[in-house]
RNA sequence: GCCGGCAUAGCUCAGCGGUAGAGCAACUGAUUCGUAAUCAGUAGGUCCACAGUUCGAUUCUGUGUGCCGGCACCA
């Protein structure tokens, strides 16, 4: 006699087990109709689904968010059928629904193209108007597996071996198409509806292992109706064009080559920003207790084998062979083994702890060529980086201090949100599990401190210790790593470095190391997208174009330009023969922030006009004042007379 | 590194088995104009590199390099 609760509170009884799809039929055929799928208890289930006791129920529908992860797991079904109608012989291996759309990784000898996309989509069409219904079956485990043998489905019969023993074993068939797959579903085929596309091919390897096949994969996106696709396909055009490589080429900020590949040739509009966030930087880090120091490029291989990185990083090091000596030199992949040799110059006493060093250090690492992206993944890069040498004691304290400079620098360049990932022990790690709970209690203790929440990213800490990765989003919704903070007992132990105690033993510190930005290049990259190129005035490279109507204009423009660089600004003039709304859109498409336009009247009145990119608006001030108010803008935000300048004592 | 795609003027791109074209930018001249394109003219290319097929290759084939999208990697 199961009762059901719906979400509005009331109760419905029921004389005997009822499915999900006569309770929706026996409120009202609207619903009936507009009900996807089920939350069974709050759990997603078939429609189909028998239900025998009290329970509570909602129905989800096309409008729910609910629903969409549906129709994308669907529309991978439909995928694979389609695909395996067109193309026999092709195995099936999985297919989940993703942020935006869903893939299906394929095993097949001929990897798909985009050219197979247009007989495809028509196909995956022609399923949704067929409308099959979503059948669930379960099935005894050797039984399944023995099903999919006989289909000539490896990978599946794989899948199902590797499942829990325990594990009920489920099938779902639209039509005559079968896959293995847990649920749950929609009603039928025709539920996935119209809105979707094919977006892209890719190979990934079966199972995430490069060792495995390469399999070949097609990513789609799906959505709820064709207004949610086309804003969705819209969006990402959007996104492209905030590509720093396009934003980076049409500003002239920097530019890659092939002689030096993974290495930017910085432009000098690209370096003036580099500078500007470089400069600022060192503001934050000097008022932070923090001491730059700066180490060899250039180092013995000797080094690199007590640090363990000849054994373990080689691959990824570049090698430098001197020919009057036989000498091995790696240009340095990171710069911790330098800052330990600084450190142990002399003796070091427990007064001087937490010691803060830090250095814009150029690293060289080879990362592999299908890595590099851009400026964000590079193979020469300069870190924002810094160790922190304290006692095990001071890493709760000197990580929560760390994340507040981190969260305000980060605030300050124009990212409020960023999320924090915390990873934990992994498999392989050296170190006893008293010290990896004191290590990561400490950095837990430490964002409870500082006030952030972070995700588990369970098993990826490096074989030393601990690790907090703060994670920003480019254009295009990808995530890089760019904060880092980790715990690291081992390089002092490897390298020697100790201090003396309060109790006059020697001790060995534990080492921090710690970046903001991650890397100037990688972050300017981010930077650039962020504000696609629209910088705030005190981050443009260009900030002021003094523009001039008429020649007889030039004098006093001149004299203009000279006031705004007096005051400290990067100013241009363009007195080029050329009518105002010329000058308006080049300087406008240049991304330049103010536009300060000058006609005879404002040479007549001692004025400027200002005009604000994106604006069209125009200002008209007394000289004194345009520059007065153009340089309070410009000052940097820790450097203005605002909350936001405090330090952390 | 692996799978797929791409490589033509400074940029965005078209084109073709008979050694190349547009728009924008650049340059020259005219125009002095009030807030997102003034007009006219000129110049600009080893069609990524190497090898092969061919009477002939920028075009077809192969190899390499680089870039793009994923995957793997990311101390």
């Amino acid at each position: 006699m199961p009762a059901i609760t719906l979400p509005d509170g009331s109760v419905r009884p029921f004389d005997g087990p009822v499915t999900g799809t006569a309770v929706a039929e026996a409120i009202g055929p609207g619903l009936a109709r507009a009900a996807l799928i089920m939350k069974l208890d709050g759990k997603l289930v078939d429609m189909s689904t028998v239900v025998t006791a009290d329970a509570n129920i909602a129905f989800v529908t096309r409008r729910d968010e609910d629903a969409l992860e549906m129709i994308r797991h669907d529309a991978a079904h439909v995928l694979a059928e389609a695909v395996q109608e067109l193309f026999p012989g092709t195995q099936v291996t999985i297919g989940p629904s993703i942020e935006n759309g869903f893939y299906y990784d394929f095993a097949r000898n001929d990897p798909f193209t985009p050219e197979d996309f247009p007989a495809i989509e028509a196909k995956m069409k022609e399923i949704v108007a067929r409308g099959a219904k979503f059948v669930r079956q379960e099935m005894d485990r050797d039984d399944a597996i023995a099903f999919f043998m006989a289909k000539g489905e490896k990978y599946k019969a794989q899948l199902i071996q590797d499942l829990p023993k325990d594990q009920t074993i489920s099938l779902y068939s639209q039509g005559d198409w079968v896959d293995l797959c847990r649920g749950p579903h929609l009603r039928s085929t025709a539920d996935v509806g119209m809105a979707f596309k094919l977006m892209k091919v890719a190979g990934a390897y079966w199972r995430g292992d490069h060792r495995n096949a390469m399999l070949s994969r097609i990513y789609g996106t799906a959505w709820r109706d064709q207004k949610e696709l086309d804003a969705y396909l819209h969006q990402l055009e959007e996104a492209e064009r905030r590509d720093h490589r396009r934003i980076g080429k049409d500003m002239g900020l920097f530019h890659i080559q092939e002689e030096a590949v993974g290495s930017v040739f910085w432009h000098p509009k690209g370096w003036k920003l580099y500078r500007t966030v470089e400069t600022y930087m060192r503001r934050r880090l000097d008022s932070n207790g923090y001491q730059e120091v700066k180490t060899p490029q250039l180092v013995d291989r000797s080094l690199w084998e007590k640090s363990g990185h000849w054994e373990n990083y080689r691959q990824n090091m570049f090698v430098a062979q001197v020919e009057d000596e036989n000498k091995f030199l790696a240009l340095k992949p990171m710069n911790c083994p330098c800052h330990i040799q600084i450190f142990r110059q002399g003796m070091r006493s427990y007064r001087e702890l937490p010691l803060r060093m830090a250095e814009f250090g150029c690293c060289h690492r080879y990362e592999p060529s299908g890595a590099l992206h851009g400026i964000m993944r590079v193979r020469q890069f300069t870190q924002d980086d810094a160790h922190i040498f304290c006692t095990e004691d001071q890493i709760a304290s000197e990580t929560a201090r760390f994340i507040e400079l981190l969260s305000s620098i980060y605030r300050d360049l124009g990212f409020p949100e960023f999320r924090i990932k915390f990873s934990d022990r992994p498999e392989a790690r050296i170190g006893s599990d008293a010290e990896w709970d004191k290590a990561e209690g400490a950095l837990r203790e430490a964002c409870a401190i500082a006030g952030v929440s972070f995700e588990l990213n369970p098993g990826e800490g490096a074989f030393y210790g601990p690790k907090l990765e703060f994670v920003l989003r480019d254009a295009i919704g990808r995530d890089w790593q760019c904060g880092t903070l980790q715990v690291d007992p081992n390089l002092p132990e490897r390298l020697d470095a100790e201090y003396v105690g309060e109790d006059g033993a020697r001790h060995r510190p534990i080492m921090l190391h710690r970046a903001i930005l991650g890397s100037f290049e990688r972050f300017l990259g981010i930077l650039i997208e962020q504000y696609a190129g629209r910088f705030p005035l005190w981050l443009a490279p260009v900030q002021a174009v003094v523009a001039t109507i008429v020649s007889d204009a030039d004098g006093y423009a001149e004299e203009v330009a000279t006031a705004f660089r007096r005051a400290g600004l990067d100013v241009r003039t363009d007195l080029s023969n050329q009518k105002i709304n010329a000058k308006v859109r080049e300087h406008s498409l240049a991304h330049v922030p103010v536009l300060a336009v000058v006609g005879r009247n404002e040479a007549a009145n001692r004025t400027v006009a200002l005009r604000r990119l994106g604006s069209q608006a125009q200002e008209i001030l007394p000289l004194a004042e345009a520059v007065a108010r153009l340089k309070a803008e410009a000052t940097p935000p820790d450097l203005r007379d605002a909350e936001g300048a405090t330090e952390i004592a």
